[in-house]
DNA sequence: AACGCGGGGGA
DNA sequence: TCCCCAGCGTT
């Protein structure tokens, strides 16, 4: 890259932000805290799911104080439907280092802030060059398929030593007077214009410094290889109510899939032919009755699948419950995070016990 | 370096 | 219906 071409394309790429960018809510603000939330929700999570969430969350935490000081199990509640659910809990350490270890003032070095639980490489780079106009990259998915095209790097985003290529790309890019809408800028036209598919190139500012353009190659960019394979567990469900009208939670173990969330009486079903009674009865140690059927979906994750068929059962005798399982009244089910598989067998029961 | 972590949207 | 998406922490 010569320095005209820097220039060239990084004054089209900011004039183009500027004009251009879309109005969001973190837009509105440059302080870190706040640009530092929005960058961990949007870590994997698309624009219009993360808004509401980001809404709300500044709402009940609009400061570092008050999200050091949040319960976890509150502050789980409002990511509830969010998904991977250790950011926010890394989110809620960091904020707890910077208030103990930086005087409640968010980092602005590259080094300081990389160390906080949750800032990776990237949301680093986002946070410093967002809120405090520091020049330093901030490379995700968007920006490296955006640079493979516009400077026909053939390099396999999959592989994580080729993003080294990309930083020093940006770097070499970066605007001083603008690091902000620099960056903003590779990561809007990345997600309005310089798409996975069917890339927008008519409508594209930087077109004419477009190396794979040119070449008609930018449907053939980037390079990814990889492919991981999935594993199927078939899982069955059951609500199960006393007559006095208690309901039975299980705690997921502290770590894994869902760690620490509470779900309902879960069994793998196994390839023999044990009814869900016998299965349950042996993994709770409480007999039940089989009830009505709740509601029966599929829910996939990347590497496994719920196959949910739940059902409303009373209970016959009671028993020595595991101890990660817990009585509890409907009001307090409410209160509790529970992913989204979970959420849609309570509110199926709660539809038929109105 | 490879893998695990949710959930939504598009092919 | 299935496949893809994609930073960070852990191993």
């Amino acid at each position: 890259m010569n320095d005209l071409y820097k220039k060239q394309v990084s004054n089209a790429l900011v004039s183009w932000f500027e004009e251009e960018k879309r109005d969001l809510p973190w837009r509105k603000t440059k302080d870190p805290y706040k640009i530092w939330v929005s960058e961990v929700m949007l870590q994997q999570t698309k624009v219009d799911t993360v808004i509401p969430y980001y809404e709300r969350f500044l709402t009940k935490y609009p400061s570092l104080e008050s999200l050091a000081n949040a319960e976890e199990e509150e502050l789980l509640k409002e990511w509830e439907g969010l998904g991977y659910y250790s950011r926010a809990r890394n989110l809620q350490a960091g904020v707890k280092e910077v208030i103990e270890e930086y005087h409640g003032v968010v980092p602005s070095t590259r080094k300081e802030i990389s160390t906080l639980k949750g800032v990776g490489p990237y949301t680093a780079g986002a946070v410093l060059s967002i809120a405090y106009g520091v020049p330093e990259h901030a490379v995700d998915g968007n920006v490296m398929r955006v640079l493979s095209r516009l400077l026909l790097i053939k390099e396999d985003i999959a592989k994580p030593k080729s993003k080294k290529i990309f930083e020093e790309a940006v770097m070499e890019l970066i605007d001083e007077e603008n690091p902000s809408s620099l960056n903003q800028g590779l990561m809007e036209l990345g997600a309005l214009i310089c798409t996975p598919t069917k890339p927008k190139c008519l409508l594209c500012p930087v077109r004419e410094f477009c190396t794979a353009f040119f070449e008609g190659m930018q449907e053939e960019l980037p390079i990814k290889t990889s492919n991981k394979k999935t594993k199927l567990h078939k899982m069955k469900a059951v609500v199960i109510e006393t007559k006095d009208g208690k309901i039975l939670l299980e705690k997921r173990p502290s770590k894994g899939l869902l760690a620490s969330m509470w779900q309902f009486p879960m069994v793998e079903l196994p390839t023999t032919s044990h009814t869900i009674e016998e299965l349950i009865e042996h993994d709770y140690q409480i007999r039940i009755e089989k009830g009505k059927e709740i509601i029966t979906f599929k829910h996939i994750f990347s590497h496994l699948t719920w196959e949910m068929e739940s059902y409303e059962a009373r209970l016959k005798d009671d028993m020595e419950l595991p101890i990660n399982c817990k009585w509890f009244t409907r009001e307090e089910i409410v209160n509790q995070p529970m992913p989204v598989p979970v959420l849609k067998i309570w509110n199926a029961w709660k539809e038929r016990n109105l």
